[in-house]
DNA sequence: CTTCTTTTGTTCAAAAATAAACAATTTCAA
DNA sequence: TTGAAATTGTTTATTTTTGAACAAAAGAAG
């Protein structure tokens, strides 16, 4: 019995009993527990099936015709305080921009049910957004398997030739010396043309990526018109950039 | 026994039993374990055998596994059929236009393993390649959310920009009265859209469509350079296919 | 809040499968 | 027949998978 059977198998008893434990699993796949449980973290991180504790569980929603992975769980809670205060800012009818930045990605429930149009390059963003009130514009080009989004040439063209009121770009460095910084060449240059298409860009920024700087300087400070970050940045950070004149919400 | 025998072989028995183990077709097939390995990954590489570690399977099992209320997964192995079919019209380098129709979704896992490049603006058929060895070109512009896909001007604009040497495409409805006939106006746009940009233009038709009819009349048979359809069409109907100038594979 | 039980994650060793290297065999053309 | 190329089998090394043992974490019970 393989791996591949096994998975199949693990999910089929998973639908058709709603919740099974891993015990059982062992039993009916003739395989060790350890075993069992590696494979149910394989298809949790899948979203095929839930993960609980001495089990799994049906996932509801398998009835999605596709699915991406995002890795956004890291420092959810601040990342949503970013959010909330970026959903703030939306007016009914807006046209945004979103990245593929991860707390970009987290944009998405505070904004499910605004009538807006997204114009986005990040698949897990789309996939997000589908079944929702939000209309999405699909950046075209060239995809990034590894950022799950598109970059490159035709998506900054795509993107040339719309307008946005707002966008919502990540980073992955920022500081007051060096400006902003990418660890991706693409990333930063699809940024780049977001902001420059929108009436008012917003800079999502953890605050534990304040005054840190990546290998590839990319833009000036100049390049957002608000910082947003949480409640957890030192005072006295959030103040010097105060003084060197960013706009700063938090 | 040569290898033609062997594949022919290997390809039959993953068919009928669902899976196998390398060690079941050396014995089978009078031979070493390694070469059947070796026969393996060819096949594997056509995209007709889904690699296991231990043996192969059936590439619709591994389709199918997870997608328990899917579209795709209604007339499996006719559409299974078609597509390996079409899989093995792939050359190495090739570039692919493939629309968002359910009969050319489900062939991708045949064509998970090829150097590759495919122009889709399907999200499902991006979802299931983005973690493959196909590099992958999404068409951008409003995103269709019934159809899980993108559509529209800037869409067709999009497809413009590209030359690909195959376009692998659905339909609704076929007729040698009436063409083709489509239920969307959208999907059928862009359908011709890609059409014009390949080289070779192939549909993708369960036998089930031949000689139907749908409300909205799109483009003459001749949009097309080769249709494939499963082992269970009519041969009457094939055949006036034939007759009136089309190239059928079945 | 502490203790006990259960589950989980990690590390390690064994087993299985695969890939690589090389020798033997077959095939094909001259 | 002979030599070169392709295919196959065998041996060996590498990688992957697996299960067991044990420590850490999470619940449950008192």
């Amino acid at each position: 019995m393989n791996f591949q059977n096994r998975k199949r198998l693990i999910v089929q008893t998973v639908e058709e009993r709603g919740s099974v434990e891993v015990q059982e699993l062992a039993e009916l796949l003739h395989t060790s527990e350890m075993t069992v449980r590696r494979d149910l973290v394989q298809l949790a991180a899948q979203g095929l099936v839930y993960r609980t504790r001495g089990g799994a569980m049906k996932v509801s929603a398998v009835t999605d015709a596709f699915r991406f992975e995002n890795k956004a769980a890291v420092n959810a809670d601040q990342k949503d305080y970013i959010c909330q205060l970026a959903a703030q800012t939306i007016q009914e009818g807006d046209i945004l921009f979103m990245d593929c930045g991860s707390t970009v990605f987290r944009l998405c429930p505070f904004i499910r049910n605004r009538r807006i149009t997204v114009i986005t390059n990040s698949l897990p963003v789309v996939a997000e957004l589908i079944n929702s009130s939000v209309s999405v514009n699909l950046v075209g080009g060239e995809v990034d398997k590894d950022r799950q989004a598109v970059h490159g040439l035709i998506a900054e063209e795509h993107i040339a030739r719309y307008r946005a009121n707002r966008a919502f770009i990540g980073v992955d460095g920022i500081s007051l010396r060096k400006g902003l910084t990418a660890n991706s060449e693409r990333e930063a240059s699809t940024a780049v043309a977001m902001a420059r298409q929108a009436e008012t860009t917003y800079l999502l920024c953890h605050s534990a990526k304040l005054e840190t700087e990546k290998y590839l300087y990319f833009a000036p400070l100049t390049l957002f018109d608000i910082l947003i970050t949480d409640n957890e940045a030192r005072p006295d950070v959030v103040d010097a950039y105060r003084q060197a004149g960013v706009t700063v919400m938090n």
